[in-house]
DNA sequence: ATGGTGAGTTTGGATTTCCTACTCACCAGT
DNA sequence: ACTGGTGAGTAGGAAATCCAAACTCACCAT
């Protein structure tokens, strides 16, 4: 039996431990950031939908990606349907909920072209309807201007924000 | 001593499987993927760049945000700098290349805003320069357009892509 | 009867995370 | 000079997760 007191320093480090922010980037993250989830939102995306081909595209162990899945669907990001009874066999496809996060995985792509293959010898290119090779850029939807870093101020909302840099409000 | 011979169905299914795809979009989720990391971005696109800042503000445990930072700063997408001298104290900021992942913030924030707040409630809101709220939006550089999933056709340029779904090229 | 496929589950070990504590260097107050 | 506090980590062990391979179960094909 310990005595489990704790040193006052200890004590004061603990008082000032808080709460992580709310936050809706990382409420997002807590149900789509874990490994392989975008991968699987990539191949349901793309049409890619059935647990062998997941495992095969995505290169993620079988009870993992179950694990995923199973999650996707609670969160509303993914339906499973059968698309044959007597043998049954499913297949995964996105909700709008999911389609809507594609501009998250088409910005990441970007940025790994951009910066991981400096732009050449990309594994895949996707095409727009207006028939230009598609690079996705993030507009102001009320001005319709691509959004800069220096062009954003941070208006903090709830408690447990603090902004000290230039985006501060 | 065991045999290791492995049934032939098993021997069948090894020979199907095959390495995941190459792909941008698991490239950039390889660096910043990892649990906490791009909320790591998120705090030092706010300006809070200091170590227990971030402890506090992200919630992470100080040995895998050590570790996270190493590994930034290592990708290139963080820069380590001391803002004192004798006490060392030190600060992360964005490099550009961190800065060009704000997209990816920016668009995973709207997601969660509307599908995990309905939009009330909102933790923080960012101003854009033209006054108005920002609201982020994933255009066609070329054309300009609001892109939808439908208006998209996905090329494979590399082995090891297939796409059977409606953005099938 | 044998083998093959799809969609997982089970098993057991390797790897990561998490938590608490600890260090080290410095500064501030008494 | 001593006590306490801050910033930026490191150390160590328990808990959670991941991973690869094997296994299940239901069906179909030869």
């Amino acid at each position: 039996m310990s005595w489990k007191i704790k040193p006052s320093s200890t004590l004061n480090r603990m008082a000032a431990t808080k709460d992580p922010r709310p936050c809706s980037i990382a409420d997002a993250l807590a149900l789509v950031g874990e490994k392989y989830s975008l991968l699987v939102l990539r191949e349901v995306c793309l049409g890619n939908g059935r647990f062998d081909q997941l495992v095969r595209n995505i290169g993620a162990p079988r009870d993992v990606l179950a694990t995923r899945l199973r999650r996707l669907v609670d969160a509303g990001i993914l339906t499973k349907r059968a698309y044959s009874e007597r043998p049954q066999r499913f297949e995964y496809r996105p909700t709008p909920a999911g389609l809507e996060l594609e501009p998250v995985l088409m910005t990441l792509k970007e940025w790994g072209d951009r910066h991981l293959r400096k732009g050449a010898d990309l594994p895949m290119v996707v095409e727009h309807s207006c028939g230009n090779e598609l690079v996705p850029q993030v507009t102001c939807q009320a001005c319709g201007e691509p959004v800069h870093h220096d062009d954003l101020t941070a208006h903090p909302q709830a408690p447990g924000w603090t902004v000290t840099g230039p985006a501060a409000a």
